[in-house]
DNA sequence: CTGCCCAACTTGTATATACAACTTAAAATG
DNA sequence: CATTTTAAGTTGTATATACAAGTTGGGCAG
């Protein structure tokens, strides 16, 4: 067989790339499954089997899929974890020190979106958003008050769920791919009511974390959490690996 | 030619990659450089000119190095860029803003190492560090206060540097490269000291960013940068791309 | 039935070849 | 001399082939 690339002007393996995660993308692949050996992707596809694993190699190394000499090609278990402060749930990481884990929500329910927040995920004015206030404990002690404005066509049964028992962040995640993460933080002094939730008084600061999430193109979820100063730090370590990614250590 | 692997068990495409990265690691090759032709590679190491291509294209992937078709293969200029908080000056954002740039040098020294800070650099008491603390201003208005200790094995020439032109990140960036950062965040009430070289008074809070830089096993760095917390916050946003590594926009 | 071996399939690596696309400098042309 | 063309060298992609190495299930011998 002779040279081939025809198609449009992208390459070959970039197209078997694309298809790949396409059907990623439409969740017609789920985590886990199995996908086409080389030879079998080399048929469908009209490439070579070289081709082929050029393109599966490399998402491999873009972590999207996991191989196995002898057995195949799998999905790999999408987790986006953000740079510095992954998106993983809380509870998780209370369980992990030993502590216990409860929360309260304050507020649940939908409500129309403010000026301001109509224009932060780019919806129109008065249009539907979900609305939750939720503080999560560790032994009884609150260290963090979660006000999180969802976009209803992300998750439309965001109201529906019982959030003491799966939290906001693992919901969500499982609803919908998360494609990029915006973190801002700053230090202040708190609102009062915000204070009362998180029993601490008028002068102790708050390290306040400001997390918007995209879904695509779609604004997903735009959320503000509030961590006692005094009684919480976020952080992380980053290891560059051979690969150019990073680990969180 | 035949099928050969032989050394060891690594895969050549490996050896190449190694052999690249070694010679990166060592100096011989500096950011901007071009290296060897695939042709050439080929020829030096005894392997085939699409093993070479491949270890090239994925040093290329890995941020390494940058490859122009029809010129040539040239060393990346590197730059850890820790997620969140890219090790990035000051200044340069100040100007990017437009703002005016400017900083006062408050004390550049050589010290003992104290029990807790020989602990958190892992070298022995009392043992020499350098020592400096500087205040960044944008427009003449302080917007950050860097505490650093310097391990003096990594930058010896630290302290006969004229910190009003070049600022510590970049002289220390330029000394050794940085293989991890740990990034902590926290808010609190500085203490009095701080306030006044910040201009806040003591119902503000400060936004703290406590860093640590390795370079290699040794630690190299170990820095805590005071923000006010009405006049600074810290963010980015991250995009996952194709290559499965984040871009800062 | 049990245990072993082998065949069939998978991915992983290495190579030779071919052509496309791009860059630069030298050569040819006016 | 100025301009255009060409040639040589570079990376980028695609393929066919070959063998190595790991996994699994079925068949065979005991």
């Amino acid at each position: 067989m002779e040279y081939q690339q025809s198609s449009q002007n992208t390459p070959l393996y970039q197209q078997v790339k694309d298809y790949i995660n396409n059907r990623i993308a439409q969740g017609i692949l789920i985590s886990g499954m199995r996908i086409e050996s080389e030879a079998e992707l080399s048929k469908m596809l009209n490439a070579s089997r070289m081709t082929v694993n050029r393109a599966l190699r490399e998402l491999t190394a873009e972590g999207k899929l996991r191989r196995v000499q002898g057995l195949g090609t799998f999905v790999a278990e999408q987790k986006l974890q953000s740079p510095l402060f992954e998106i993983r749930s809380l509870a998780k990481e209370i369980e992990e020190r030993g502590g216990r884990y409860s929360c309260d929500v304050h507020l649940l329910r939908e409500e129309e979106a403010s000026p301001w927040l109509a224009g932060e995920m780019k919806i129109q004015v008065l249009s539907p958003v979900f609305h939750s206030i939720i503080v999560h404990k560790e032994d009884g002690l609150p260290i963090q008050l979660g006000c999180r404005y969802i976009n209803p066509e992300i998750a439309p049964d965001y109201l529906n769920q019982d959030y003491t028992r799966i939290t906001p962040s693992d919901y969500l995640i499982q609803q919908a791919p998360v494609t990029a993460v915006e973190h801002v933080v700053e230090a202040l002094i708190a609102e009062q009511w915000i204070r009362e939730l998180l029993l601490i008084d008028s002068f102790e600061p708050c390290l306040v974390l400001h997390r918007k999430t995209w879904s695509g193109e779609q604004v997903a979820t735009v959320n503000t959490f509030y961590y006692p100063g005094t009684r919480y730090t976020l952080g992380g370590r980053f290891v560059p690996d051979d690969r150019g990614k990073l680990d969180i250590v």
